[in-house]
DNA sequence: CTGCCTGCAAACTCTTTGCACGAAT
DNA sequence: ATTCGTGCAAAGAGTTTGCAGGCAG
């Protein structure tokens, strides 16, 4: 998905939902997609103050539920306090990640054997999947035998 | 594992990283191997208050990763703020979970085939697999049609 | 104009930590 | 005795929210 096309389904699901586009949420929406890793809640504040410097914290954390509601960006939990964020480019999340322990870096790898998994596991429980995670932790190989991470950004 | 067997597990993890067996200590271990779920820090604390009323929050909290140290308590994040510990009772750490959205059951599914994912996925990015976590959200279906989750304790 | 949106700062939740007292070896 | 352990309360980190003013439609 292109940013531009990004950029229409955000207002549309905003005017669905009768919600205003403001230049806020534009700038937040904007450097979500300027990004290309994953990134928190605070570094999109930072970007998105480049943007228009009038962005705060709070339209922050409010615009990101909208932003994953639309499913323009993808949530990542990898088990720290912290959570993550990725545009969703696939409208797909048959994909499980790989972190790096040492850098924090997030691989994305496809796993289409999820959805299955999920679906055979939660009906033998009389229940109905919603969604689905895999996630490997990793040590660094490089950095294990010479002190620097290859991953690092 | 029996109780017993656990308990002395945990002196011997005690002894052997120097630290000392104290009555607030024990009864945390104690509260903790006498639940059939998943528990939530201040949980055990309740509990452990019932068996030694003196346990604080801190120690609780400094309790539990020297209880999941020793792979007595394996630490279950479903991705909400708060952590869920189980008494471990099997040292194999390949399973899933399943989480009843509508009432935060948990239920713990064997997975074998996480561990050789975990490893062929980080062999290809030159990393070395510390653990993987394979989780299903769902909603429960009775919950849906009766307005009463079967699930709910 | 109306009502959603905003920034600010305070509140919240869960967890961690500094301190001085207390207890185990 | 010495060293580790403890409770208490305050601090921390990330996130959420009440409020009074501001801007989109």
């Amino acid at each position: 998905m292109s940013n531009a096309a990004a950029r229409e389904k955000f207002k549309t699901h905003l005017a669905a939902k009768g919600l205003r586009m403001t230049n806020q949420r534009l700038a937040i929406f904007e450097a979500a997609f300027g990004r290309k890793e994953h990134f928190t809640a605070e570094e999109l504040l930072d970007h998105a103050r480049a943007i228009d410097d009038s962005v705060s914290r709070a339209t922050v954390y409010r615009t990101l539920p909208i932003m994953t509601e639309s499913v323009l960006l993808r949530e990542v939990d990898i088990g720290t306090n912290i959570k993550y964020y990725l545009p969703n480019t696939t409208d797909n999340a048959q994909v499980a990640q790989v972190i790096c322990v040492d850098c924090n870096k997030i691989f994305e790898i496809s796993a289409p054997f999820m959805e299955w998994y999920g679906s055979t596991v939660s009906s033998k429980l009389g229940l109905t999947p919603i969604s689905q995670r895999l996630q490997v932790s990793a040590h660094c190989n490089v950095l294990q035998q010479t002190g620097v991470c290859k991953n690092h950004a």
